[in-house]
DNA sequence: GTCTATAAATAGATAGAC
DNA sequence: GTCTATCTATTTATAGAC
């Protein structure tokens, strides 16, 4: 094994390290903003979460707001993409409809930042959101109206607008996971059956809502 | 007239001004607490916001975050007020689940720094809110349990979870007003039909997948 | 790529005159 | 009750050594 070679290898170790403190960097950085929004988080306190030093984070990103804004498209990117999936699947519309819930549901759980940083950026009015996240969020409603496009037409469902189906199904369950340590909170302070919901009622719960909606008798 | 009541008068007329300007106050404080989360809220900006000096907030609150907590407890005291009386209206069980529907609607309308304010409040696991805030959240959970008992013990109703009900009702509702700007930029930004729905469509339609949920047949 | 030290700006809070 | 001036702490960001 010559010189090269094990410089190479050299190279590559420190590339991994690098990624991973990246990653590390990345994550504490979605958790910080998560819990203290944009404003209120906090350089230093993400570089010690994230074990690396302060500079680090203006060695990988530009600025606090390209961290964010870099969490921000991952985060609409990841649930595009398994919107679409099940607005592709090859089944019946409420089998679509279904599987748009728990891609929701799965995006929440996987990124618990997703639901409170969603709420923080709605609240902002969207403040910094850029033209590739803005994408992704366009391409969830294009995926829901499809789905519901499709079901009307094979005469499935009635032709709801997709706006409010989203609401429907996205308000409840991002304030059901956004909520969760809130209501712990709240269930010890004296308000019952705060925290008394399990994931599998809500999201059966929403996907009933969803499919009632779409195919019940007009009221 | 004595120089007694003059001194009276002169008095009286600067409480009001004093009064108006406390409540320009609350009202500049809210919409920046809305807009920018607490730790974005800037007292500078509040201050030239309500026409006030800056040293008068000190004078009226003891800090930011006493003024901030005052705004959360008249924002959950003005819902909760709304909500009981909903509950003991001298109706049926599904008027009164309207009427619960219609009472958060209206509340979002009235005070639209509710919306934002409160999805914040969610996303930091309620670290702001005291005791007295904790007691009205309380209050707007027992109404709505109240509501659904009644509706089931006359056989209106399937028993279901009150968490249920309550998050497919309230994340719609907040959903759809706390994203009402953020919509209208989506809707210029090429994200089709993101700003189409009025108050009234968005009302109706919790309405009636609430109803449908607590009278439906199970799934 | 990684670290220390520090510049530079921002913002909450108060002292003290009127 | 109202204002000006200011103190102090915090915090983003960078310069520069290794």
């Amino acid at each position: 094994m010559g010189r090269l070679a094990a410089r190479r290898r050299g190279r590559r170790r420190q590339q991994d390290r690098s990624a991973a403190s990246r990653r590390r960097l990345v994550t504490a950085a979605a958790a910080e903003f998560a819990a203290r929004g944009f404003a209120g988080a906090n350089i230093d306190r993400i570089a010690r979460a994230a074990r690396i030093n302060k500079a680090m984070i203006y060695y990988h990103f530009t600025s606090k707001a390209a961290l964010y804004r870099e969490i921000l498209r991952d985060m609409f990117e990841a649930v595009a993409v398994r919107v679409e999936e099940a607005s592709r699947m090859n089944s019946h519309a409420d089998v679509k409809v279904r599987a748009f819930v728990e891609a929701i549901a799965i995006e929440a759980e996987a990124r618990p930042h997703f639901p409170p940083i969603w709420f923080r950026e709605i609240a902002e009015n969207g403040t910094h959101l850029d033209a590739a996240t803005i994408v992704h969020i366009r391409n969830v409603m294009t995926a829901l109206g499809r789905i519901i496009r499709e079901g009307s037409e094979a005469g499935r469902f009635h032709p709801v607008n997709p706006l409010l189906v989203h609401a429907g199904v996205v308000g409840p369950l991002l304030l059901y996971f956004a909520s969760a340590q809130l209501r712990r909170r709240l269930e010890k302070a004296g308000v019952a059956g705060a925290a008394m919901a399990s994931r599998d009622e809500v999201v059966a719960h929403v996907q009933r809502l969803a499919l009632m909606a779409l195919e019940g008798r007009r009221t």
